[in-house]
DNA sequence: GATTGTTCTGACCGATCGGTCAATAATGTT
DNA sequence: AACATTATTGACCGATCGGTCAGAACAATC
């Protein structure tokens, strides 16, 4: 086998299984992981249901492979914060970005949501572990902003997850959010006024002045 | 049938709907419409399946009264509510009920969940009928709290979503929040500080002066 | 062209799915 | 006591579940 004979095939491979995953992540994150069907991820993906599992294994291959493709586009926010950050630069972009990445993946936001909902059988120790560790040290860091005055003392803890909640909610209630707008879908217009109020709110309501002025989201 | 046999029939009939009614909740909340089985949901309510089948006739007809149920426990929030009503008490009020609803009735509220994440397939003309009526009616009780000066000239739809989205966070996402502080349920401690902070942040990221001191939740 | 390894898939497996039904048991009603 | 109604449930139905497997189809190497 030479080498452009394997990358062909890898690629070939790649692309069959990014066939699979997008098929999956479309069903899972709709009805669960016991709610999926394999026939159902096979027809999305107009592939026989045998074909699903010779390349993906099971389903709960399938289906762990899922969350941590997910769990990797996750890595990079608030990663790069420090005590002498601006904390109203860094909630602004910690904001925006949890925003676009809900509208960037939605079906995987979907998928995470139903994992949580079901009691997080797969996510538990990950929950538990580092992003326990994540999330303590980003708390410790806004602490250390209000002890320097930057901002209200309020508790970090309960910030991260009004952001978390706040934003998530666009992408997992979708249906809800667009039957009550009488939308079909989120318009870009939409979208960059719900990023002005979550910043005005989250911002002010935390005593931050605001020193970047808003900017289009998209 | 005395009207005595017949209380008695009834009560005993109420009581075995109700031990149905709670053990589909559970399970439904889980696993969504798809993913829960009859099965289950008669192991858990400790009767046999088609005892199940017998009194709620089908799969289908118990998720719609349990979507029912749950959602008449929603019907008493912010109906009274006026022009000149007081929007730091008002908005207090929506945060603190919301909250306890949640914890009130934390299986009700995944079922609630699951089913918009499924893409709400039984609650599209509920969203779009007598649900977007009511946020757009109260949407407007707040734009003129907005011309009155009392609050900052926010989009009252998306102060809506974000008090929704921040309170049911607690419940839906319970598995996440207990997994990342280290807890096996939140305590009533961690509810009145919850509750404490949204309302500041809320209230004061919409320019409104807090007008009652915070009280315990519970 | 024969050989080898990979890809592909229809056919099939036991288990479980939602739902039906007949038989039995319990409970009124007269 | 006789009868009618309701409650209960094991057995069963066709369909679908996740998963296996043998063999056909295909591709690369010699």
């Amino acid at each position: 086998m030479t080498a452009d004979t394997a990358n062909q095939e890898n690629a070939s491979r790649d692309r069959i299984e990014q066939t699979i995953l997008s098929a999956a992540e479309q069903v899972f994150s709709q009805h669960g992981y016991r709610g999926a069907s394999l026939q159902a991820i096979a027809d999305q993906a107009k592939l026989p249901k045998a074909n699903i599992l010779y390349y993906m294994g099971s389903k709960q291959a399938l289906y762990v492979r899922l969350l941590n493709r997910m769990m990797s586009r996750w890595n990079a926010v608030l990663e790069d914060i420090t005590a002498e950050s601006d904390p109203g630069q860094v909630l602004s972009d910690f904001i925006r970005t949890k925003m676009v990445l809900g509208q960037r993946y939605p079906e995987g936001s979907k998928l995470f949501a139903a994992e949580i909902l079901a009691g997080a059988p797969f996510l538990k120790e990950y929950l538990s572990g580092e992003l326990k560790e994540w999330v303590a040290s980003r708390a410790a860091i806004i602490r250390q902003w209000s002890q320097q005055g930057k901002m209200d003392d309020v508790d970090p803890r309960w910030l991260i997850f009004l952001i978390w909640s706040a934003t998530q909610h666009y992408t997992e209630y979708s249906a809800q959010v667009t039957g009550i707008l009488g939308e079909t879908a989120l318009s870009d217009a939409d979208l960059t006024s719900i990023c002005e109020f979550l910043e005005h709110v989250i911002l002010k309501g935390c005593g931050i002045a605001r020193t970047a002025p808003a900017h289009a989201i998209l």
